[in-house]
DNA sequence: CGTTACCCTAGCCCGCTAGTAGGATTTAGC
DNA sequence: GCTAAATCCTACTAGCGGGCTAGGGTAACG
């Protein structure tokens, strides 16, 4: 297992979002964590850090909810993926640098060159950080064209 | 994370193994756990998974270790990850069929299209394996043209 | 002013990761 | 054959993070 639920709830109540927003009016949690099958209370803890990534603006008081904070086509997956479960790195040793590009743990001890594992993990991460940068939430909401069989088999 | 330290580690014996394979002579475990800095006791286990997928070959008692089955080229990363990790999905909700496809382990309960996020988690399960088997042992080996900035930023 | 919701902190349980421990078995070399 | 070097196997364990629950505080609508 890769992603923890944290992902897949939080995705999923982004959808929920992307799909009944109609009105103005914002969506309780309550009613997804219903709607959706899903603890509310745990729940709530997700939509705080979405919040706090300024995924979705938040009401309070009676009739309040969420909604998104803004368009879904302009809402990159990779944003909501790293609101809930942190940075994306496929392993401890491979991290993101101050700069932004990745680095190995041991880079740098003398005689130590990088993990000779380093070219691996970072085409693993890179290709990941892809997919998930060229998506969407609009892609997640569209009439679902099901485009069955493009994936890889196992 | 992601991937757990399983392959990280076991990566690295394969490399290892990869790099010092001069003659026909196996390679004990122990001198590779001191070379890597590695706990040998938990490199066993490792050990144990690759050879029960076939990558390694082991000759037991003095002068013993371990070689690989086969020449580092024909060897696919995925093929070690998933000897290590097991199966490769990057969320429980996903899992491959025994036909082979991914499919959504609420698929078929009637009402409940799949996960509107399927196609989110299918294209990074895609990416991850295609990249893990696009790999061989052998790109890791090779004389490291360190490709500096080819991955993404996080 | 009460109800509805978000918001925050604290904590709990369980399974898995990352090991350790200890022994049994096999082989090479003297 | 004996011994040392190695793989093998099973069992056990500490710690940590994931996946929650509990309980209260606070803002807003009617």
């Amino acid at each position: 297992m890769m992603f923890s639920t944290k992902a897949e709830y939080g995705v999923r109540v982004m959808t929920h979002l992307a799909r009944h927003e109609g009105g103005a009016a914002p969506i309780s949690l309550a009613s997804i964590a219903e709607a959706e099958g899903l603890p509310l209370a745990y729940l709530e803890h997700l939509a705080a850090r979405l919040r706090r990534a300024d995924l979705v603006t938040s009401r309070r008081g009676a009739h309040g909810g969420y909604t998104l904070a803004r368009p879904a086509e302009t809402i990159k997956m990779a944003d909501v993926v790293r609101a809930l479960e942190g940075d994306i790195a496929p392993i401890e040793c491979i991290s993101a640098g101050p700069d932004g590009d990745l680095v190995c743990i041991r880079e740098g001890e003398p005689g130590h060159e990088p993990c000779p594992t380093k070219l691996l993990w970072t085409r693993v991460q890179g290709s990941i950080v892809r997919t998930l940068t060229d998506m969407t939430l609009a892609d997640l909401v569209r009439p679902t064209t099901q485009e069955k069989t493009e994936t890889l088999t196992v």
